[in-house]
DNA sequence: ATCGTCAATCGACGATAGTCGATAAATGTG
DNA sequence: CACATTTATCGACTATCGTCGATTGACGAT
């Protein structure tokens, strides 16, 4: 149905893009990474000792990847909780589908 | 085959950083996608008109694009002919390919 | 050889992004 | 309440990026 024959329009491409953005950091790749191999979820304070950048620039980066929703929190007393959220991860649009148009616009903003 | 426990190496990080980076701008995603609808190569003036950016902007782009080998030049003439790369566009590694550390580095370098 | 066209490169500018250190805010503990 | 701990936010700095205009270089035509 997103038969466009010529441009893309610019409101669906930034919003594509700003999913790539995303994962478009070394250190937030790292990040997500780490959350998916431990499914646990972990709090700040790890994330920070096992990645090795500083305690701001992991709570800025988790802000990044929650606000696309890569991951989720949950408070618990006065650490937050970061685990991966598998559903947003697995219906990340593709290359291809980008490329060609397939998915709606909003499709990764899955639960 | 790919087991860290701990945290993903630079290295691989940065690597695919570097793929997401190329789609993690509208103008680009706009251009690739562009010529992924045309399947037909298209000049550089031509991108230029549809697109509505500068010459030399265009051009920039589409020099990112080639190094991810998203997109392939033949020159003719005086002109550079660009059109999609459909095997590098399919291979792309999806977001869980990246985030479970599946595909091995350099996949997406294909042909 | 000269000119015109097309694309790549260069230089500059403003905007954005990543990082850090310091501070603040929220929550639990004595 | 005072204090410690954990995370979020703020301010500043630097680096990178996207864009443009101008220039350069390559090629074809006259």
């Amino acid at each position: 149905m997103n038969e466009h024959k010529g441009l893309l329009p610019r409101a669906e491409a930034e919003e594509y893009a700003s999913w790539f953005k995303a994962l478009a950091d070394a250190t937030r790749i790292q990040i997500v990474s780490l959350l998916a191999r431990r499914r646990a979820p972990m709090s700040v304070g790890e994330i920070v000792t096992t990645s090795g950048v500083g305690q701001s620039t992991v709570s800025h980066h988790l802000k990044i990847l929650a606000e696309v929703r890569f991951v989720l929190v949950e408070k618990q007393g006065t650490s937050s909780l970061y685990r991966i959220n598998e559903n947003c991860v697995s219906c990340f649009p593709t290359a291809a589908d980008v490329v060609m148009g397939n998915p709606a616009p909003g499709a990764p903003t899955c639960e």
